[in-house]
RNA sequence: GCGCCUGUAGCUCAGAUGGAUAGAGCAACGGACUUCUAAUCCGUAGGUCGCAGGUUCGAAUCCUGCCAGGCGUGCCA
């Protein structure tokens, strides 16, 4: 509909050309926007000012103009403005938004459904933490990014698959390993004093505790070696377990776990370095292999196998990222957290070394998460056991709560979270401001069938009886909404959609409370039966991307 | 030092493609339940958009410099 005004408003103006009233010969790139404030109208252009800039005449006199020449064969304007400036408002006809209610009402959840995606495969590879610590709060907020981008990229058509890369092997496993051993001897009263750079949590104890339980002292007497790798695998296998639960509580699904051990089985790693060493891009310096990502713009070379012959994680991450590619999709998303930034590069380097197109590959970096304590800050570090854990916030806060928290900042803003604050913002939490739209009108319809007020077939409503400001309102934000989805998908800017469904519940909760929708006016009670549907069909349907649940009573 | 991100109301943060009088929630204050749920609504108050220049009809938004905070800058991940 957009669309056809934008025409409307093109023939305008080259129409104003071609007899020399409008200046210019060509048409600068029209905007069309919707006006903060409802006296500007459904929609604004500022293309008269756009062309003033290289003509000798004032804005408002060329808007004046354009507008003469605005021709409306399908009757959809009610009436233009100039104004301000020099922009166009356009008023539509008052009904004009309610014909988009029957799709929202019939559509429910489904509603905002497209087909920008065009069924183009997206990976998005998200979250990802190693498996050496239970999930934190930082975590959350990545895990609950990653999510929404997916279900909205899903929604307007996209074909998304969700992928945890796990880091099961190397350095950080050995340490891990070596750590459950100590705490194992620990169990068994043996002496000894625990490095300072082992992991320090209590989990690790727990662990031990297990394995004790399990094993007995089988680990008592084997080689050191054998027994930091069998426990090593063991922890991370415990914890990758916690971290499933953790994430299924969280309404986090994850369509594929990618272990980098399996890099090594099937043999990839080697065949990368195989390709990269043919192609010249690798050399040996003081016993190491170096990767020559400054040939691609990187600020200096890496390693991708150590003196000690141990590959580096990095190896297995381009061995990993050129699977991504022979797999075939049309766009790869990375969503990392902002520490790792200076890792983007490199990565990109060894993209671009590897032939594969970069333009497909986009990296999202979320903010870390700056716990506070009652307004104090926490250090926040799993290898000395000092964070503030997912599970406990989704105790203390609630997972809705929390993942609608997380979802009201934008991906590049630090965010500070305050766990008492949280705590207490439990029950004020916006989220409940925007469930309740849904509550109370499953609410309506409750109290209409004990009643016995039968509720229409939405196509035969009269919509004409809807003449309130407030339905209209409502009405236009219920039919922007799948354009909004658009926007925000192809800005990868799943934030914005609590800034929506928060606006949409304002209004409604506003409308509910200063009128009733059933009423003795058959015809009335009818549409705003639509209406009030419609609403809820948005509402549901945005919560649904949010991972929120959309409840029947509250 | 260099690189990336951030700086908007007392607090936490929104401000799509540069537009009209910069918004919301919380906190504060005053009102509204005999009604389809008061987890709601109505009203009041709150600002040097970090600072200084520049670009142009127009800048919170783009450019440059400076200030402040965070992160990164390993044969760690």
């Amino acid at each position: 509909m957009k669309k056809g005004l934008s025409e409307i408003i093109v023939r305008a103006v080259t129409r104003g050309q071609e007899r020399g009233e409008v200046p210019g010969s060509d048409l600068p790139p029209l905007i069309m926007e919707y006006p903060r404030e409802e006296k500007y109208g459904d929609y604004a252009t500022n293309i008269a000012m756009t062309l003033a800039s290289h003509a000798e005449r004032s804005p408002r006199d060329i808007a004046e103009t354009i507008v003469r020449y605005i021709e409306d064969d399908e009757g959809i304007i009610e009436r233009v403005e100039v104004a301000g400036p020099g922009f166009i408002n356009f008023f539509l006809k008052a009904d004009y938004w309610h014909h988009f209610l029957r799709e929202a009402a019939r559509q429910g959840n489904r509603y905002g459904e497209g087909d920008i995606g065009g069924g183009k495969r997206v990976l998005i590879e998200f979250l990802s933490a190693n498996p050496t610590g239970p999930l934190h709060i930082g975590h959350g907020r990545i895990a609950a990014f990653g999510d929404v981008l997916a279900n909205l990229l899903e929604k307007v058509g996209y074909r998304v698959e969700r992928e945890y890369y796990v880091n099961d092997i190397g350095t950080q496993m050995q340490l891990l390993g070596r750590s459950v051993y100590l705490r194992y001897l620990q169990e068994w009263d043996k002496e000894l004093e625990f490095p300072s750079d082992g992991y320090q949590g209590d989990y690790i104890s727990e662990i031990a505790r297990t394995i004790k339980n399990g094993e007995g002292d089988t680990y008592l007497g084997s080689p050191e070696e054998d027994a930091i790798n069998f426990m090593g695998e063991k922890a991370s296998q415990i914890i990758l377990g916690w971290i499933k639960d953790d994430l299924e509580r969280f309404q986090v699904r994850f369509d594929k776990w990618y272990h980098e051990a399996d890099l090594y089985t099937s043999g990839l790693v080697p065949r990368l370095l195989e390709e990269l060493r043919n192609k010249e891009y690798l050399y040996e310096n003081e016993g190491a292999l170096w990767f020559k990502s400054t040939l691609f713009g990187d600020e200096k070379d890496r390693v991708v196998i150590r003196g000690n012959k141990a590959t580096t994680y990095f190896a297995s991450d381009i061995a990993y990222h050129k699977d991504k590619y022979n797999r075939g999709y049309d766009h790869i998303i990375d969503i990392w957290g902002a520490d790792h930034h200076g890792y983007i590069p490199r990565m990109e380097a060894a993209i671009q070394a590897l032939g594969c197109d970069q333009a497909i590959f986009k990296v999202i970096l979320v903010q870390l998460v700056n716990l506070l304590r009652g307004g104090k800050q926490v250090s926040m570090s799993t290898r000395t056991g000092e964070f503030t854990s997912l599970k406990e916030v989704m105790d203390e806060v609630g997972v809705d709560a929390c993942r609608y928290f997380f979802m009201l900042r934008r991906a590049d803003s630090p965010l500070d979270f305050d766990v008492e604050l949280a705590k207490r913002e439990g029950a004020e939490n916006p989220v409940y401001y925007v469930q309740y739209v849904h509550a109370r009108i499953s609410s309506i319809f409750k109290k209409a069938a004990e009643d016995g007020v039968e509720v229409p077939t939405f196509k035969d409503v009269d919509i004409s009886q809807l003449r309130l400001p407030e339905e209209r309102l409502l009405a236009k934000r219920v039919a922007i909404y799948p354009e909004f989805l658009e926007g925000m998908a192809l800005a990868l800017e799943p934030h914005r959609l609590t800034a929506y469904v928060q606006d949409l519940a304002g209004i409604f909760h506003s409308y509910y409370n200063k009128h009733r929708v059933i009423s003795d006016d058959k015809a009335l009670t009818n549409a705003r039966f639509l209406l009030v549907k419609a609403v809820q069909g948005a509402v549901h349907s945005a919560l649904g991307i949010l991972g929120i649940v959309a409840p029947t009573e509250m």
